[in-house]
DNA sequence: CCCATGACTAATT
DNA sequence: AAATTAGCCATGG
């Protein structure tokens, strides 16, 4: 495990592959179990260490919009089209579909 | 330790 | 479907 939160939330950025999508809250979940930490983890990654590097740009509101990113929204769904996920407007289109779901 | 802030969420309007 | 609201939590000052 990670010895702070931060560090905790970035390897599990890491774990998302091209192409897939998770969510603030999700990431939030693996770490404390609870949903109820997804403001901090966005806190976390916009803290960006590496961009790009570390797939933040995969990390998406639960409604399926984009969110926020350090380099800009345009720059993320840039990049998510890029990587072949459809974005209509701000949002991921059918992000059911597109999830990343981390194993237990 | 208290307070403000924000790449959020769920519920409500 | 879009906008508002209240709740939550890790940081930094």
């Amino acid at each position: 495990m990670s010895k702070n939160f931060q560090e905790a939330v970035l390897n599990i950025v890491k774990q998302i592959p091209e192409g897939k999508v998770t969510t603030y809250g999700a990431i939030a979940r693996e770490i404390t179990g609870s949903v109820r930490a997804a403001r901090a983890v966005g806190h976390a990654v916009a803290k960006n260490p590496y961009p790009i590097v570390i797939p933040c740009h995969r990390v998406v509101r639960s409604n399926g919009d984009v969110g926020m990113y350090s380099l800009g929204v345009d720059k993320k769904i840039k990049l998510l089209r890029v990587e072949g996920i459809e974005i209509k407007g701000r949002k991921v289109v059918n992000i059911e579909k597109t999830l990343f779901y981390f194993n237990f």
